[in-house]
DNA sequence: GGGATTTGACCGTG
DNA sequence: CACGGTCAAATCCC
């Protein structure tokens, strides 16, 4: 890593610095969730919202009476996604603002797909790419994109042919950061849940009693996402988290499923498509609105990556709101990620 | 044997 | 024509 060789006093300043910013991030968040259309999803963002300020608290409060927090090899990517390092896919991005059509065979991404980027995190030394995202998905190419050190590899959704799901993402390496993918997924997943990769990502997360999570798909898929920005972004030595070590939720899922190393079959990042159209209503993706979820975010998974095990285990209880991760993310999430 | 991955070729767009 | 997205045959893996 680049920073790696930060000292520890600069990387707690770091620390507390980017945890400020993510506090004033969330609180800017919180403004824009003032104008509400849907009520449910509303509600499960504040309260998002309460707990992440009540956990920024104390993670400042943490780093700044413990002054040996911050290992220096700890600071990982701290890579801004607005940072100015070029990617390869921010061009891809540059005309995800237009309305999803059926595309035809080829080309999609200029031939205006709706699509979400979104930058995600992987285990160090996780080859593949960053962790599973809860669909199956089925690697269909891979090319060398020019200025790109790494190759993009594309993939579509496993359902693709059974049942004509038409999500497919794109992940890459990130130039800067060997453990930064971006991923920009395309199309919305019309598979259903009780297929092969449901049972498998059931498997990986069981269900919840939460009844929240009937609410809304999309806040609480984007909430989730939000969750596993926040587990994804560690290191490989990750500490293992149990159930039993979330005391609001043993027995559910460790967030850690999702921030496994991905050498498995699944290739999958994170989160998946949103129904186009869904921006501009009170996620605000459109404007300074969609930049702010985006950093809040991004943000986040830079400050989780760079904190030490102590303060992983302030930031897992994210897990422990009560948000579930079998639900489908193939639906929300990514409207805080669309460009 | 079936499903997933790899990889070179093909094709559309700019 | 260059580039990027997809196809599809070959190969790998369980």
């Amino acid at each position: 890593m680049a920073d790696g060789g930060e000292s520890c006093g600069g990387g707690r300043a770091r620390l507390v610095s980017e945890l400020v910013r993510v506090q004033d991030l969330v609180r800017r968040l919180e403004l824009q969730l003032r104008a509400p259309s849907d009520p449910a999803s509303v509600d499960l963002c504040r309260r998002l919202v309460h707990d992440i300020i009540a956990l920024t608290d104390r993670s400042i409060s943490t780093a700044r009476s413990s002054p040996d927090l911050l290992f220096p090899a700890a600071a990982v990517s701290h890579q801004p996604p607005h940072s100015g390092a070029p990617s390869p896919l921010s061009d891809a991005g540059s005309d995800q603002h237009h309305p999803f059509r059926a595309s035809p065979r080829k080309r999609k991404a200029t031939a205006r797909w709706a699509s979400q980027q979104v930058r995600v995190a992987a285990a160090a030394g996780a080859a593949e790419g960053p962790a599973d995202d809860g669909h199956s998905w089925r690697k269909y190419g891979q090319k060398d994109i020019l200025g790109a050190k790494h190759p993009r590899a594309y993939y579509r959704c496993t359902h693709r042919n059974s049942q004509g799901c038409p999500a497919t993402k794109q992940v890459q390496r990130t130039d800067g950061d060997a453990n930064l993918f971006d991923v920009v997924y395309h199309g919305d997943h019309t598979c259903r849940p009780n297929s092969s990769s449901a049972a498998a990502a059931a498997r990986r997360a069981p269900p919840h009693p939460h009844p929240q999570q009937q609410h809304n798909p999309h806040a609480q898929a984007a909430l989730q996402g939000l969750a596993a920005r926040l587990t994804v972004a560690t290191p490989a030595a990750l500490p293992p988290t149990t159930p039993e070590s979330c005391p609001a939720q043993r027995g559910a899922a460790s967030p850690w499923s999702m921030a496994s190393p991905v050498g498995s079959d699944s290739n999958g990042v994170s989160p998946c498509p949103v129904a186009p159209g869904y921006c501009g209503d009170n996620w605000g993706c459109d404007g300074a609105g969609a930049g702010d979820l985006q950093e809040v975010v991004s943000a986040f998974a830079a400050v989780s990556s760079g904190l030490p095990p102590a303060l992983e285990d302030e930031l897992i209880p994210l897990e422990c709101f009560g948000f579930d991760q079998s639900f489908d993310m193939g639906n929300a999430m990514p409207s805080f990620f669309y460009q």
